[in-house]
DNA sequence: ATGTGTGCAAAGAATTTGCACTCCC
DNA sequence: GGGAGTGCAAATTCTTTGCACACAT
């Protein structure tokens, strides 16, 4: 919603200043675009959605400058490494979730399962590990994609 | 052991087979030198490990393909997707698992939990999700490097 | 004013590919 | 013999970087 984007930008304000960095009207519009695009993109792909709207908002290497600030900052996280692409995910305003992946039509799926998280935990522990972040992809086949499959054998 | 790819690559000879593919010297002697080289490792470090020992096994461009191969057959997995880097994992004779990756060393730690198996499982079947193949990757401090930051802090 | 941000084009890194040549079956 | 495999260099794709100029504080 509207609210978290606004909060998102202020904290990202102060994630700036607090780092010596400045706040630019570049990184808050690519800020907006990205929330406008949509949760999952790739980096080119937003490249060329940005430049077709507007060819004043950012560069091509502004806007790879800006998903990385985002993503120390945290609002942005690479979710998908698939062959050499990489999905990252706009985080605001959602819970932790992970993913599965439709290798036929591309589909992406969210789902949070706590008690995987806390095995992770548990397992951290044993290791004596600082878990600091995690992804866990799962790729296959989704519902719609079998059901095509379906129709095509029969028909 | 030696057993296990001595039957790795005779299963990889009938997978080459079924394909209407050949067996190639160069193959089988990329086999061995991933064999050789280690459990984990990325085509580029395996390109000049190869080309260092013997320059005659094969090209750059034989070795990308024929470890694309083996990840269609089966004999290796991309295990760590990290910035912009490939780590790849030699499975044979190995029990599946997922991994602990240090983002201040590097150390990998395998380590398997079955709960978390079954609990993926489970989460497929709400989803109607035939699933391929997975992912879990958990990036963090390992001891050592926690070990380490305690001593520089004291000394 | 001072230093950070930006755009551009060039440089890099990791892969893939076209093509002529070589080798399995 | 004929198609599959290989090596090489060129092409791709994604991403980073050097530098001169512009802007935020």
């Amino acid at each position: 919603m509207q609210g978290d984007l606004e909060n998102l930008k202020r904290d990202f304000e102060r994630f700036l200043k607090s780092r010596g960095g400045k706040i630019t009207k570049g990184r808050f519009e690519i800020i907006d675009m990205i929330a406008n695009y949509g949760t999952h993109f790739e980096i080119e792909d937003l490249v060329r959605w940005i430049s077709s709207r507007n060819k004043n908002v950012a560069s091509r290497s502004t806007i790879y400058r800006t998903v990385r600030l985002l993503q120390e900052f945290g609002a942005i996280r690479e979710v998908i490494k698939l062959n050499n692409r990489t999905i990252y995910e706009f985080v605001v305003g959602k819970q932790h979730h992970e993913h599965l992946i439709c290798v036929e039509c591309g589909k992406i799926i969210e789902f949070n399962k706590e008690e995987i998280e806390q095995l992770q935990e548990k397992v951290c522990e044993e290791y004596d590990f600082t878990p600091i972040n995690h992804r866990l992809e799962i790729f296959g086949i989704c519902s719609d994609c079998k059901e095509k499959r379906r129709e095509n054998r029969v028909g």
